[in-house]
DNA sequence: AGCGCTCAGCTTTTT
DNA sequence: GCTGAGCGCT
């Protein structure tokens, strides 16, 4: 049964339930976008909420873009009105709030977000200031504060419960560590979250402003929130309206931080809430869901939920044990030719076994590398080498293959490129994270703040200028004494105070024109355009000369800086400070699916992480192993293994009409071959479901004794 | 100062 | 199998 909208009657509950919280538990596949869709355009509509009295919470930018033109659909009758409702991930919301409230903790409105590398940098410079040995490295502290953050302990409240002398070693740097990131002007991720509910905490006046201002909330996969994210959800609902969706069989973010007890203690924290479960999966057909059922019934502790379809029962689910991770591959490649061509036996005849040729390898060896360095998948530099598929039958767009880790996609990298099947891989080696890239970043925050020494560092000596490891140094503790006097200074006295600097000659005139070319540059006219500054930027600081070498590599780079600049064209309408501090942000919050793009024709590769609300016709699932799926690093903690099910549950329930699940039985790791155990994901699946191909049937014998085994004792 | 070489350590998963 | 730190040579 289904109403005007497409609803079903649960869908419908929840879309129409009375203000007041609400949480939606919503299997996959069960309609959740929708329903938080139409959710938001009723409440406008039927509530009289304004829109701009809304904040609705996603868990990728990708997904607020989404749903905000789905809204705007529906609200055809309020023109104007998706615009105004704030959308966003909990990172880029913080980010935008804390544009106009930061002040307050003394930080400036432009400060940059800090990524992973640089937070990184910033640490390893803290653990060889400390002279710290190599039981504390730079990633132990880093994974340490952040797990701090999450749970919103700055360095004075601090707290983990470690050991000593772990825990005054993690005192003492976190504490650095904020202080460089505070004189930097710099927040690295958890920063965002935890700052923006301090300043929440502390100050009523904020707080009550947000509080009338978001009148309704709304969060999408509330299962993957953090304790930060709970806290400021807690603190702006006042109100009561809260309306979250999620699946506590999804939860799979807990590395990070987030705690799937938000999900189960909602009805506690939120008294009188509505439950609404969905339960009906339009998704995948009876096999799949049979399948993906008895792996999550793993798990004793997630809350029941029995999903049922109206689909089809649908093919069996298919099983290939295969010999390594390349016959893993060769088996995924085949079977995307035989599916997407009309001619039904193609494929049949392709032969990627036939003996390599002695340079095979070095030029796939030059395409993958060439593929990393324009990031644009391969497309390009394959079909100059090897002939084109015939015209496909079924879209390419309709399949996927997930991994638990990227290490994976390698292998699978090698075969589609040899079988000219075009795929693009969602994250990896992301476009933002090339070098070109980063220098030129590097330089606009430069501009923007020259305090900024994780950028100064990398670039006041690329090009060379011939400013050493020494010479920078003098640079740096000059800026820092700078700002520990706390005032703003000039640069007409920041270049008089650096005139007193006693280093070699060369180095020293050469930073003394960095940092005047810099000035200049940081002078351009408010209503410039921010590409123009950055051609200009690119000019005067050598760096367009230096990446075109005359190499082809070079031409490559500066293609990928030409677009960057189109990229930082968007912003036009901003003057270019605040379009260089909009472009800065959007590139650090990037999730790695918001990179995808959907109107190439092309297979998909990703990791299960990032297939989390996405669909696919046809899905391979790769790596059914032991040791990779449930990961070998999970096995050591309790809650660890849970959240590997949970992953597999995830990967399973992708599949609209066919899913293949695969494993190797001996695959590289590290470069070295190891033998496989198949893992114990597969050990639950009922057979009646299955088909096994190939030596799978051996494999399936030799399990025979345990398929009864139903929980897992962990 | 800067280049190129070698070796070690390493990878879950991501905003 | 790849990256990055460290070393030695120019």
């Amino acid at each position: 049964m289904r109403n005007s909208l497409g609803l079903n009657e649960q869908q419908n509950k929840a879309v129409t339930a009375p203000l007041g919280p609400v949480l939606v538990l919503a299997g996959p596949g069960s309609g959740k976008t929708k329903t938080l869709t139409a959710r938001v355009a009723y409440i406008i509509e039927k509530k009289m909420v304004r829109p701009e009295n809304i904040l609705a919470l996603t868990f990728t930018n990708k997904a607020a873009k989404e749903m905000r033109s789905r809204v705007a659909k529906l609200l055809s009758r309020f023109p104007g009105a998706a615009e105004k409702l704030t959308m966003g991930t909990f990172h880029a919301v913080c980010a935008r709030l804390l544009r106009s409230e930061i002040p307050v903790l003394g930080y400036g409105r432009d400060f940059v977000i800090f990524d992973t590398e640089d937070q990184k940098k910033i640490l390893r410079d803290i653990c060889d200031e400390l002279k710290l040995d190599k039981k504390f490295p730079p990633s132990l502290f880093s994974a340490l504060i952040s797990r701090a953050k999450n749970i919103l302990q700055t360095p004075a409240e601090l707290n983990l419960g470690l050991e000593e002398p772990f825990a005054s070693r993690l005192q003492t740097v976190y504490s650095k560590y904020q202080d460089a990131l505070f004189s930097q002007n710099g927040l690295d991720f958890d920063d965002l979250l935890m700052l923006m509910v301090k300043i929440l905490e502390s100050s009523p006046k904020i707080l009550a402003k947000y509080q009338k201002k978001f009148s309704c909330i709304l969060v999408d996969e509330y299962q993957d929130t953090n304790p930060a994210q709970y806290q400021f959800l807690k603190l702006l609902s006042v109100h009561q309206n809260v309306f979250v969706v999620g699946d506590d069989a999804q939860s799979i973010y807990g590395f990070r931080g987030s705690d799937i007890r938000n999900i189960l203690n909602f009805e506690s924290d939120f008294p009188d809430c509505q439950i609404i479960k969905l339960e009906q999966n339009y998704r995948s057909s009876q096999n799949i869901l049979a399948a993906a059922q008895s792996v999550i019934e793993l798990n004793s502790e997630q809350k029941p939920k029995t999903l049922w379809t109206e689909n089809g029962v649908g093919e069996k689910v298919s099983i290939y044990l295969a010999e390594n991770e390349r016959a893993e591959a060769e088996f995924v490649a085949k079977k995307i030719i035989q599916l997407s061509s009309p001619d039904a036996s193609a494929g049949e005849e392709l032969e990627y076994e036939e003996e390599p040729e002695q340079n095979s390898n070095s030029i796939l060896d030059r395409i993958l590398k060439s593929r990393r360095m324009s990031g644009r998948g391969s497309d390009t530099f394959r079909f100059a080498l090897l002939p084109q598929l015939p015209k496909k039958h079924d879209s390419l767009k309709e399949f996927c293959v997930l991994y638990r880790t990227h290490a994976q996609s390698r292998a699978i990298e090698e075969v589609l490129i040899q079988a000219a099947i075009p795929y693009q891989i969602v994250g990896g080696l992301k476009f933002y994270e090339r070098k070109e890239i980063k220098d030129m970043l590097a330089y606009l925050r430069l501009i923007l703040n020259y305090r900024d020494l994780v950028s100064l560092k990398r670039v006041i000596n690329e090009p060379a200028r011939g400013i050493g490891d020494r010479s920078y140094q003098i640079i740096r503790d000059f800026i820092v004494d700078l700002s520990a006097a706390g005032k703003e200074v000039s640069p007409q006295d920041f270049i008089k105070g650096f005139e007193n600097l006693e280093m070699l000659p060369k180095a020293f005139s050469a930073a003394g024109d960095f940092f005047k070319i810099l000035f200049e540059i940081s002078d351009t006219e408010k209503s410039a355009v921010l590409p123009e500054v950055m051609k200009l930027m690119a000019r005067k600081m050598g760096y367009d000369k230096f990446l075109r070498d005359g190499s082809e590599m070079g031409e490559t780079r500066w293609e990928n800086v030409l677009e960057l600049l189109t990229v930082a064209g968007k912003f036009r309408a901003l003057p270019w400070r605040e379009a260089a501090v909009a472009l800065l942000e959007e590139v650090a919050l990037l999730s790695e699916i918001d990179q995808k793009d959907e109107n190439r024709d092309s297979v998909t590769l990703m990791t299960l992480h990032s297939a989390k609300g996405l669909e696919f016709d046809n899905v391979f699932f790769v790596g059914l192993e032991e040791g990779i799926l449930p990961h070998s690093r999970s096995l050591v903690e309790p809650g660890e293994l849970a959240e590997e099910i949970r992953l597999a549950y995830v990967g399973l329930t992708r599949a609209r009409k066919r899913l293949f699940l695969l494993l190797a039985q001996s695959r590289r790791i590290f470069g070295q071959v190891q033998v496989s155990q198949p893992s114990r994901v597969l050990k639950v699946l009922p057979l009646e479901n299955l088909q096994l191909l190939g030596e799978a049937k051996s494999l399936f014998e030799e399990l025979e004794g345990e398929l009864t085994v139903k929980k897992m004792d962990y």
